[in-house]
DNA sequence: GACAATGTATACCGATCGGTTTATCTTGAT
DNA sequence: ATCAAGATAAACCGATCGGTATACATTGTC
């Protein structure tokens, strides 16, 4: 049995990453600082030991998480993005009928990086950074598409589907009520008036 | 002397709004976990024992915050609403205008009631009810001009606008860069399309 | 079977948390 | 001048925080 559990043990997530897992859906759901370490090693089934020893701090977690939690939102972009028989228009589309299926979660509790921003502002560099390069990497993903419904004036449409998300977002995250009006039709509507 | 200090006492906000005024600003910058009572207390320049005179848990005291940053929100407003001489769509381009400056400020730090939501969200019922009820009272006043606008589908409009200025906030707390677009030309634009 | 490495469990640390209590001082009304 | 009210300052409380240290169990390697 000790082989087959070695055999396991290549393929189930390093500790590490079970930390982080571990940490990141309890920051989600609870924030960063009502979110005790204790907790986190618990749910994670790891010693206090081990967690500080891949992470010497609490923040350098809340930094891996941060970097995690764009790692994951990436793999699934990635889904979409590779699809060749779609256009750019339909892609965008795309993600934002799963973004208005998000919101409408019980447990969707906001953008991890605005919430972390909230906590944090002025206090720690390094988890900063981490936000704005989250948000930086998002506006970066949506202009990539939108390059290619109207290049002269990407920036432009990118950024205003991205205020949409993030508007989004944010009432979905505080009113927990369902959309009053179809999201992805908004967006359809604003890439309409962009497309030459 | 004394006579002095007494008249100035009866025109200065009494101990409950200082407090709530010191907590105000500090979970503003600070988050609200990570602000202690003791610091509150201090730079309210009360003793403990007041501070938990008016609020008997600190709870209590951030719903009283949340309910503050309504009213000082609403007087702000009411100087737009009440100027009988400009039409509701000059109002809302108004509100709009003032934002983008805020939004720019190197002092914000995104929507009170969006941070709370995302620290206390499913750990304190009447917190979460000061926030939600913060947003429907937003999403109240803009539908409260876009009826003049076009009242066939003012809710539609309002809700259009409101996710533009929710986005924009969000965006801004976390790149604290300045708007790349113009906020107000884009809610300009949205309500020409929204005008019979 | 021995050994070093690694992980777990747990006790522990000082600091800080939200909140209570006590003791002192100021104040306004009589 | 006195006295009760209400404020302050500060000690204090148990709990919890992030983080460290110790003791024990398990493991792969030789």
């Amino acid at each position: 049995m000790v082989r087959s559990k070695n055999g396991e043990a290549a393929l189930e997530p390093p500790k590490k990453l079970q930390i982080i897992e571990a940490a990141f859906s309890l920051f989600r759901k609870n924030g960063f600082y009502a979110t005790g370490v204790d907790l986190i090693m618990q749910k994670a089934g790891v010693s206090k030991r081990t967690l500080y020893k891949y992470f010497p701090t609490k923040n350098d977690l809340i930094v891996a998480v941060l970097n995690h939690y764009r790692i994951v939102y990436e793999k699934y972009l990635n889904q979409i993005l590779k699809q060749k028989d779609k256009t750019s228009r339909r892609k965008i589309l795309e993600i934002f009928d799963d973004a208005e299926q998000w919101f409408e979660d019980i447990n969707f509790h906001g953008c991890l990086a605005v919430n972390a921003m909230g906590e944090f502002s002025g206090k720690n560099q390094a988890i900063e950074d981490s936000c704005i390069r989250f948000k930086r990497w998002e506006i970066d993903i949506l202009r990539s598409l939108t390059k290619d419904i109207n290049s002269a004036r990407a920036d432009e449409l990118a950024y205003k589907l991205f205020v949409l998300l993030e508007g989004m977002s944010s009432i979905a995250q505080v009113t927990k009520g369902a959309c009053p009006f179809d999201m992805t039709a908004m967006a359809n509507e604003i890439i309409e008036r962009h497309t030459p």
